[in-house]
DNA sequence: ATAACTGTATTAACTCAATTAATACAGTTG
DNA sequence: CAACTGTATTAATTGAGTTAATACAGTTAT
């Protein structure tokens, strides 16, 4: 279910772990599931299970999953709101970058909080759709 | 006035970009002023001047500055507001990973909307205090 | 004109992250 | 035992970013 983009610049494992951090907050993978091991997911993707270990190894360290040697990769049922100082002065970092360039691309803040409405929405829990 | 964070992960002239960028924003680089020269910067960073030179060439592809060869580099009096739906999409695909980063930290929407009324406020441009 | 600045361009070398490939080891399940 | 799992290691490759050393061309002040 996760999709590479070529023309994504982020590297493939980076890209990966967003995707399923991505389907979690959506609700599409719900705690206790388990995910496509890393042979096959790797095979889905055409890559090497050598990035998708490291992707999943990634999540694992974000207590995004779990990973059990023989069984497989679950999804974790715990949270990690840590709300570190530290985690929040990288974001804020990120956000003012993202700002500089919301202003040179020609909109103003109004413009964002809609877009952050829009993507909020999105990432909206889909209870009923679940596959 | 550009500083180097060596905990940074953006690369030397990425970073050379946004400070400027920023600078702009802020107003404390206004049309017309005239920045450091190439060897001036990067004589004061201590890189070499290709990687300065780089940043410059990416500034005025996006039309932040002007290069004039013999002179020097001018803030560009023309801000860029094209308005690219291109841009927006790439925008948007930014905001909404930093969305998720936000949601997995363990914060909402409302705290979102706080810090990027801190960040607006921390852009103003700061007529008083020009230098 | 000469010196001392500017930007621009080119070439080579180096470093490092990301990726691939191949292989091996260890735990789980039917 | 076979066929899955995750984990680990080693080697090789690719590409971006950076450095260094030059060279060339336009501008400015003396």
């Amino acid at each position: 279910m996760v999709i590479l983009n070529l023309h994504d610049k982020r590297p493939i494992y980076v890209q990966l772990v967003d995707g399923i951090k991505e389907q979690v907050i959506k609700g599409i993978l719900k705690p206790g599931d388990q995910i496509l091991s890393i042979r096959q997911l790797a095979g889905q993707l055409s890559i090497t299970p050598n990035t998708v270990s490291r992707a999943y190894q990634e999540l694992e360290r974000q207590k995004v999953i779990i990973s059990v040697k023989g069984k497989g990769n679950y999804i974790n049922d715990v949270p990690n709101f840590k709300r570190s100082e530290e985690k929040m002065e990288e974001l804020k970092k990120l956000l003012t970058q993202l700002c500089i360039e919301w202003n040179f691309a020609g909109y103003n803040r109004g413009e964002l909080i809609e877009v952050i409405d829009e993507i909020y929405n999105n990432l909206k829990k889909e209870e009923s759709t679940c596959q």
